[in-house]
DNA sequence: TTGCCTCTTGGCAATATTGCCATTCAACCA
DNA sequence: TGGTTGAATGGCAATATTGCCAAGAGGCAA
């Protein structure tokens, strides 16, 4: 079992920084919404409910990663997703979510289950 | 815009848990490497290349998110992937690498576009 | 039992992330 | 020009992550 070419680590550092940036509550809240429409920085700052420095950071991130492209208009700075693959991301995040709510549930079950006393 | 029911920040938090384990260059190749087959902790220390203990914090926390489950034989761990989604994740990570990746080139481009002198 | 092997856990230092405040910057208006 | 507004940046403390070494814990075999 050895890496060399099969497994190159840029790759999978590369890999690893993208889903990094994908790794926190408020960004995800914020694509989350982006996936709907295009929003400047005050409307994400009052969805997150964080300091407007904090948001402002934090798209910072989600910029740096190639996930959200960011537009100036006036004094206003509006954001958008840069990317269309994000729904299957959720569909793997969430199929995750529900097999680990599906396993607690099997071991109450297990653990009440008629008979089992 | 505001969150309510709309955005329960606990399903963020969630999601944003799962997202983190696999945000990990290690964690990434061992998650590449056994989505062909179930792999011991010593094989997976060997593709990895890092301190057994090492190895066996990141098997834990990816098991701990519900992304990798284990199965004991004699001495040795096996580990395998509890989740059927992840070309998924992949296809979604690697088309926002792509995506960068023809940004620059589009950068370069411009640059050096003839007639741009 | 003893010793060996595989893996996990505790502990710790180095590093990275996070979030606020304060400040700066840029565009706009009076 | 100065003032206001929206956003980005600097700085900093609190917190989390990472990776090693050392020390268990458990199975297996002599």
């Amino acid at each position: 079992m050895t890496r060399k070419a099969k497994h190159p680590i840029e790759r999978y550092e590369a890999r690893a920084r993208v889903a990094k940036a994908l790794a926190h509550p408020s960004r995800l809240l914020m694509l989350d919404a982006l996936s709907e429409r295009e929003l400047c920085v005050c409307e994400l700052t009052e969805l997150v409910g964080a300091d407007q420095s904090t948001v402002s950071k934090h798209l910072s991130i989600l910029k740096q990663a190639g996930v959200v492209a960011d537009r100036k208009e006036g004094t206003m700075t509006f954001y958008r997703l840069k990317i269309c693959c994000l729904q299957e991301f959720w569909t793997c995040i969430e199929s995750v979510l529900r097999q680990n709510l599906e396993d607690q549930q099997a071991v109450i079950g297990d653990r009440c289950a008629p008979g089992s006393r």
